[in-house]
DNA sequence: CAGTGGTCTAGACCACTCC
DNA sequence: GAGTGGTCTAGACCACTGT
């Protein structure tokens, strides 16, 4: 018993879908063009363009900058709570990972990040910028601020490596507690821009506070994900 | 030094940007209608449309069904860690929540229900649907699961209560552990119709399975959110 | 009823990618 | 240069909301 569906959009949007999770389009295959489409279905390409967007807004297609729609493949689930690097549990679900550095720079801490690291008005912090993708479909871009007083030496490290395993192996700084937020909303426009895709995609925001064992701030994470590509998963004990 | 902004759709998504940050525009108050702001900025309707699109994918507005596009309010936040019901995590924060049954059903589970709450399949599963509002604006669906075996008498109750509360005060059960699952895409077509929202609107989906003390389901949660309306926070401690 | 957003048409030009 | 998506125009009719 299938509902009637009456307007052009939706019935492109079913269409897709349908044809997505039956397998008849794979992971990464890339959609006829918006032109191509209209044709097919007498439709004109803003009203394409809508079916396309539903379609994005459920996480099954994405596009790339004027190259043209994909199928999304499927999703990483990410477990804070493991304290796995990005390489870990990308790798460890079957996708590959891989990190490019965008930017590093020390800078003395403003009036807000001073408080948000508790540390005080100019301090030394190495700020990076990095983009991450999985199976070469960039994801997410990252921006981290690092308090160098906690980790002497950090800057002249290679950047593009796991900080996690850094902090490990060469500072013996496990992660001991951590605050998170997360938040549905659209791509800051240098994010999308630097994920190749349109501005105003919907996104979703991670901000991670690390902690070392002695309550002070050792790194602030804001990652900025493609919306499909990640799924959130926690598991909360007795209190 | 402020951006040049060519694109009429990104102007307009600055201006009304600016106007709320400014506070000019109040978290709840109703924009111009499409075809005013059209004309002030002379635009097209599908332009302006657009740029109120951008502004909803941020979470800055949103919009009711052939009502109107409306200032969003400031986002509650979600601490799931903290097991707090949705009434007291919203009224702490000075909101006023509000819950709408929907629907009450009792009935057998079937393969998929058994296997993900862990009884027999043909097992009696209580199935509620509830909308929650905050200060009057719905917010959210509730699609719950209950396992009745575990929870005798539970459907003679008043279903419009927090369930956190029933549990604890008359079956003395705290939820103990918990898996959570956090995934943006689009909203459900039936929740979206549910929120007084247009289809396709960005959401945010929340899984929550809630086990008692000796591992079993007691309940199984799935909420849809409007994405401008919740922000989640959790904190992870010490392995 | 008038007013609102929801959908749709039939074009157009532009910016960028790919070859 | 051909092809792609990104933006935009100037209309239209419909479904639903409010009065």
């Amino acid at each position: 018993m299938e509902k009637q569906i009456d307007n052009h959009y939706r019935y492109l949007q079913q269409h897709f879908s349908y044809l997505i999770r039956q397998q008849a389009l794979l992971p990464g295959e890339k959609l006829p063009s918006e032109r191509d489409i209209g044709e097919r279905f007498n439709l004109t390409r803003m009203t394409v363009r809508q079916g396309l967007q539903t379609l994005e807004a459920e996480g099954l297609i994405y596009r790339q900058n004027r190259r043209g729609w994909f199928v999304s493949p499927p999703a990483v689930v990410y477990n804070p709570a493991r304290r796995q690097s990005f390489i870990e549990y990308v790798s460890s679900q079957g996708f590959e990972p891989s990190t490019d550095l965008i930017g590093v720079t020390v800078n003395p801490a403003d009036a807000r990040m001073a408080e948000l690291m508790k540390v005080d008005k100019g301090a030394r912090l190495l700020f990076l910028q990095r983009r991450r993708s999985i199976d070469g479909r960039p994801v997410l871009i990252e921006h981290i601020y690092i308090n160098t007083a906690l980790l002497p030496g950090i800057e002249k490290e290679d950047m593009s490596q796991s900080l996690t395993h850094l902090l490990r192996n060469k500072y013996g700084q496990a992660y001991h507690s951590m605050n998170l937020i997360f938040k549905s909303t659209a791509l800051l426009e240098d994010a999308a821009r630097e994920l190749g895709a349109a501005a105003g995609l919907p996104g979703l925001h991670i901000e991670r506070t690390n902690y070392d064992a002695a309550g002070r701030v050792l790194e602030l994470d804001y990652e900025y994900w493609r919306h499909d590509a990640v799924t959130i998963q926690i598991d909360v004990n007795d209190a």
